[in-house]
DNA sequence: TTGAAAGCGGTACCAT
DNA sequence: ATGGTACCGCTTTCAA
């Protein structure tokens, strides 16, 4: 029986495999250390003019393209910069953050990696991140501990710096202390002559890591001063909002911290709708400044955020792979100051 | 003179290399192939318990992690599918996609990297990509040709898909066709006895490639209906959208399309601040369907935005790594939908 | 059951 | 000005 190939050698042309310098090398009629030099522009060593053209012209043939893996495999040190991709989408302050951040790396010849770390937990993702044998690592939130950090560190990273609500032992640490933003918004409350204070606890998962601390300075802010603090638990639905207005008034709040602007939006459009008047009934603050906050009427006072530059993050990162014996540095970074508009 | 030194020896104990798996076999008095063998677990071969015991325990007491790069070059092919990292901070919807993406891939097995595309060109880009020797590159948006594709199927990459506006030569594609939002806006707005159309163009960089589609799609709705659209570059500031909005009668217009939901409060705040009615005087349509769209008062008509699943792509990417000569697909995978609300 | 050795794709030293 | 070659860390035949 005539067996009918099912792909015809002229459709798919038998895949060539990838060419390597050595192709390069046997199409311009050289050794793969010439390749090396004329591709790399090795300054140590002069090529004639005509062998760079021969080189060029056979790489550029072949589309070739040098090997990362092995490259630094030989080289024993990578540029590379990895992060822990967020699990959650996280706000547009953090993406801007982010964003500023891989630029200033990238002006500094590092190459940023985003890791898409799936549900792998603290020192299992560490060991995950340590295969790649990045130069440096930079961790957002908590879940990297002084386990993970030695792991990095034996396998030849030379910076690890932590975002993080406390510093880890060994690692750099960038504190973002979100219960300054509680704090200050609470005790901004506090000096409105409020005293009945309630705070918006998101139900999404994964925000306790901002909402807890924040509720927690909130606590701090109001301690001893008589005034009280109710928790409330809500989930970013309207209809989570419409239950949580309907009962509003056996509340009792003058006033609510609602954890950020996109909360506080979802609640103040329920308690318009109920009647409830903002601020003269209850008084509304937000936090992360967004430009949603401007745009509400009333103008939505809130918590401004400074988080530090993407710039200055870069050159503490490039300061530690430098001189990795320095010891680790603790900053803290985030600036929280009251926007006080028309809400409270 | 006396040199002392700045470091002492105690102070920073000189920094022990990074255990390979030479170091593990020598610590536990057994060759690398066993090594290998017991941390791989490779079923092909049978190893003495108590054998596989002093390995594991040399491994764990130098702290030993297998360096990726070297493996995957052993192996010839890695499970990396890469994804240029947005040059900007995308909204909700791409974010969750992105997410749900990148969930989707662990299942199967692949591990997903973000790469820190900074502000490299197409072309040049891919070959960037390349030297990483991908199995699957993702790419979001336009900037990739013809050209690059090749680049990246020559070194090796055995699936690409494009996730963009228009389909490219020798790649997979889910065709978003941005014009489709502005069409059924326009149609919608249209449908509502509006004949005298706005159409917000942001003036915000990088967002061409989502408005220009978007507006050349409304037009494309009203051709031959008699119907006119008036381009309105604006900037996403308060100040912008107020001189907008004073100039609004002079426009004479009797509904906007305002790009996106975002937008679309921008512009209703304003225009509301200024006694234009909403929807009597000028009706407005969003896009994306945001929450806040839900929450503004009048509540937010726009148009929504059905991506694919994150778990679609991630099978469409296995099933072109399995059979990487099958013909590229192209799916037209952006459904817009109105979702009629109070503003029109 | 275990070990010796080849080789993946580059780079850089040492000869010529 | 070039070429030969050892080596980076790991996997995987092939032998013993």
């Amino acid at each position: 029986m005539v067996q009918i190939p099912n792909t015809p050698p002229s459709a798919s042309p038998a895949p060539r495999s990838v060419p390597t310098s050595a192709d390069v090398a046997r199409l311009a009629g050289v050794s793969r250390a010439t390749v090396s030099y004329v591709l790399n522009n090795t300054s140590a060593v002069r090529i004639s003019e005509p062998t760079r053209r021969r080189v060029h012209e056979a790489a550029r043939e072949l589309g070739y393209v040098p090997h990362a893996a092995a490259r630094s495999l030989r080289a024993g040190h990578s540029r590379m910069v990895l992060m822990p991709a967020p699990a959650i989408p996280i706000g547009p302050l953090y993406g801007r953050f982010i964003n500023e951040l891989q630029w200033a790396l990238g002006r500094l010849d590092y190459t940023v990696v985003q890791y898409g770390t799936v549900a792998v937990q603290g020192d299992e993702a560490a060991r995950a991140w340590a295969e790649l044998r990045p130069v440096a690592v930079i961790v957002p939130g908590a879940g990297l501990g002084p386990q993970g950090v030695t792991v990095l560190k034996r396998s030849g990273a030379r910076a690890v710096v932590t975002l993080g609500p406390a510093s880890v032992e060994g690692a750099h640490t960038l504190l973002m202390d979100q219960a300054a933003v509680g704090h200050a918004a609470a005790a901004h409350l506090h000096s409105r002559g409020r005293r009945r204070i309630g705070v918006v606890v998101p139900e999404e998962a994964g925000l306790e890591t901002f909402s807890r601390p924040r509720l927690d300075g909130a606590r701090d802010a109001l301690r001893g001063t008589g005034a009280a603090i109710t928790e409330l638990p809500l989930a970013y639905t309207e209809e989570a909002a419409a239950r949580l207005a309907a009962r509003w008034g056996d509340l009792g709040l003058d006033a609510v911290f609602t954890y950020n602007d996109e909360y506080a939006m979802l609640l103040m459009s329920a308690l318009q709708d109920t009647g409830v008047r903002i601020p003269e009934d209850t008084a509304v603050i937000g936090a992360d400044d967004l430009m949603l906050g401007r745009l509400l009427r009333p103008r939505l006072s809130t918590v401004h955020i400074e988080l530090p530059s993407g710039r200055d993050l870069a050159a503490l990162v490039d300061r530690a792979v430098r001189n990795p014996g320095a010891a680790p540095e603790t900053h803290r970074v985030l600036g929280a100051s009251v926007v006080p508009r028309e809400s409270t």
